[in-house]
RNA sequence: CGGGGCGUGGCUCAGCCUGGUAGAGCGUUCGGUUCGGGACCGAAAGGUCGGAGGUUCAAAUCCUCUCGCCCCGACCA
């Protein structure tokens, strides 16, 4: 393309709505433009980026027996109420009617859809594996889009669904899609960790997250450097020093403790208890994730730890937990937050408590409309794995400015679950192997892949007979790419003060050659002629025949990131260009004959 | 959804508190000088001050409502 003629409108000053790097920079460099919250316009270059990514997609997919479709965007509601989602996926999800009254909805995902298809067709195991998959656009109405191109309402996704007769079968595919990623990421020069993360909404098993390190990201992992152990913190763990008790005494005894309202107060308090041996109670409401209802939850912790919620959720099988309110705490146990504690927490529960309910599940806003709202369950008490065998310990008496001491766990409260509650801190041990230490850090989930077994085969009646002619529902897996956050986590992770350096493989160009004077008739003859002759030896060339200063033209090559330059100017007395490396930001000088061959080397190593 | 902030030429912003002729820089156009790291001089075009209503002799400015965008939180395959 020639710059003259092509539409790069770069900009000198920063938008003023742009956070982080990547945005910034796809603004300024005239990759995108916004049209309203969480939707952008992909411009020329912008778009490039976007094929060369998905281009790269396809390819490994396709070696992994990938066959691309392309479903609709637009769902009827039937097919959503079949496996549930409808309800589930809230106000997330785009819906709408059409002129009939009938609902409708932007698609956000396409499980139900593949297995819509999948059940028509797919009749035997004989039929199987199956490896499908499509580039989409998906719909998501995020309650807060934000940072670029990071989270969007409207953004393209590669889906890819696969479809077993058995778990085995499913491991398999499971792994060819791991691989698949590996590459695909390899590829776009992008930097990852792949880690243990939770389920959520999609159910299923099990999960891998592949996570781009960078500050911009808005998940947090843990990751062993010295074996590679790497977790989201929804669900990564870490190894802990054992902590030996004294026996302490046969009961537990209630010491007064005026004043003492938190776990450091009673850490200095006279007869009180370091952090480590003191017991946190902490009262949350959950919703189960099956019956909707809503109950009481004690989640005990370590008095150093703290608790990570999404753990605590899908540990008891919640579709959600929120902290008590400070009215339901002492309605629950009598006594405020500051003097809480498990011991004999069950027996002061009066039957009749209820929960203030929210105007939606969402909401974190609660009405006191506490008589609409339903009796619940049980109190149910969880212990985090660290208190495991602890005794001696401190916790609240369920009694204002009182605690109890020598608390034994495991005889005077009898916890109903133990489960793993806490967020893992840096420095702490790797459950994985015995010398490393855990760093933790920001990253940006750029491709998730799900063990979903069979949950919507189930659900939607995905079926198939197996080798002994038994009926069984499909086994399957699914699979996802954000081709969005491919270029956003690119850019995050390569950028300098002068702009974009864009890994070669998804750069919009392979090479851009800056004539710096287009007047002078030898430089912009020499600037056609290598345009030709690299275009001819099959590289995208980005030709800057404009009517600019140079210094211009340096500043928006830098700003848009091409990898490599090639500057026609004042060295062409001499015969010569200056070959200059973006990323590394090295030049040359080559004889104007070599250049095509030079450029080829540097270029097609990526 | 809770909290905060912002809507003024294409972009970045000032003006608002204390009501009285709508401004600057960048960009754009034209002329000239310059020409390898976002040049300089001169001239010009370009604004329903997000929208609606109200107060007032008079509203970008004060009041009410509303729409949009950004940030923090909550939430999120």
């Amino acid at each position: 393309m020639r710059w003259s003629e092509y539409f790069i409108p770069t900009l000198r000053e920063v938008p003023a709505d742009a956070e982080v790097v990547s945005h910034r920079l796809l603004l300024r460099a005239g990759y995108i433009r916004q049209l309203g919250a969480g939707i952008y316009s992909f411009l020329p270059l912008g778009w490039r980026v976007a094929q060369r990514a998905m281009k790269i997609i396809r390819e490994e997919m396709d070696a992994i027996g990938g066959q691309e479709f392309f479903l609709p965007a637009l769902h009827p509601a039937e097919v959503w109420k079949e496996s549930g989602r409808w309800d589930v996926m809230g106000q997330t999800m785009f819906r709408l009617k059409d002129r009939k009254g009938a609902d409708l909805c932007l698609g956000m995902t396409h499980e139900e859809i593949f297995t819509a298809i999948a059940r028509h067709e797919i009749r035997s195991y004989k039929q199987l594996p199956q490896v499908w998959y499509q580039i989409q656009t998906k719909f998501r109405d995020e309650e807060r889009p934000k940072s670029g191109l990071m989270r969007l309402r409207q953004f393209i996704m590669k889906d890819a669904y696969t479809f077993d007769v058995d778990w085995e079968g499913l491991d398999r595919s499971f792994n060819h899609q791991r691989e698949a990623y590996k590459k695909i990421f390899d590829r776009c020069g992008i930097k990852y960790h792949i880690v243990e993360a939770s389920s959520g909404a999609m159910g299923g098993s099990e999960s891998s997250e592949f996570m781009a390190r960078t500050n911009a990201g808005e998940d947090f992992i843990a990751v062993c450097e010295n074996c590679g152990y790497a977790g989201n913190l929804e669900k990564a763990t870490s190894r802990l020093p054992v902590i030996e008790d004294e026996a302490g005494p046969e009961a537990p005894e209630e010491f007064p403790t005026p004043g003492v309202r938190t776990i450091e107060d009673l850490t200095t308090f006279p007869g009180g208890a370091s952090a480590d041996r003191q017991i946190k109670t902490l009262v949350y409401i959950a919703t189960d994730s099956l019956t909707q209802e809503t109950y009481p939850v004690l989640a005990l912790l370590r008095g150093d730890h703290q608790l990570h919620d999404t753990k605590l959720a899908d540990n008891i099988g919640a579709s959600q937990v929120r902290p008590a309110h400070p009215e339901e705490i002492r309605d629950l146990l009598g006594a405020s937050a500051g003097s809480l504690g498990a011991v004999k927490a069950k027996e002061k529960v009066k039957t009749n408590f209820r929960p203030l309910i929210s105007p939606d599940a969402t909401s974190p806003v609660v009405r006191k409309l506490k008589d609409l709202s339903r009796p619940t369950r049980e109190l149910l008490i969880v212990a985090d794995e660290s208190l495991r065998g602890r005794r001696n310990m401190t916790t609240g008496a369920n009694r204002d400015d009182h605690h109890l001491r020598g608390v034994n766990i495991e005889r005077d409260i009898k916890p109903d679950q133990w489960a793993d509650l806490r967020t893992v801190m840096p420095g702490e041990a790797c459950p994985n192997c015995d010398v490393g230490t855990l760093e933790v850090f920001k990253a940006m989930e750029i491709g998730h892949i799900f063990k979903l077994g069979t949950k919507y085969s189930d659900s939607m009646g995905a079926r198939v007979l197996t080798a002994d002619g038994k009926e069984v529902p499909v086994v399957m897996g699914s699979y996802g790419i954000g081709v969005e956050r491919i270029m956003s986590a690119a850019i995050e992770q390569n950028n300098d003060s002068d702009g974009i350096i864009w890994p070669r493989a998804i750069a919009p160009f392979d090479v851009i050659v800056t004539v710096t004077n287009t007047k002078d008739e030898a430089m912009r003859e020499a600037g056609e002629r290598l345009y030709r002759e690299l275009r001819g030896a099959g590289l995208d060339v980005l030709l800057d025949d404009r009517d600019e200063r140079a210094g211009v033209k340096f500043k928006d090559a830098d700003l848009i990131g091409v990898p490599l330059r090639i500057t026609v100017g004042k060295k062409m007395a001499g015969g010569a260009v200056e070959l200059f490396e973006r990323a590394a930001k090295k030049s040359e000088d080559v004889a104007l004959d070599d250049v095509v061959a030079r450029v080829q080397q540097l270029a097609l190593s990526r």
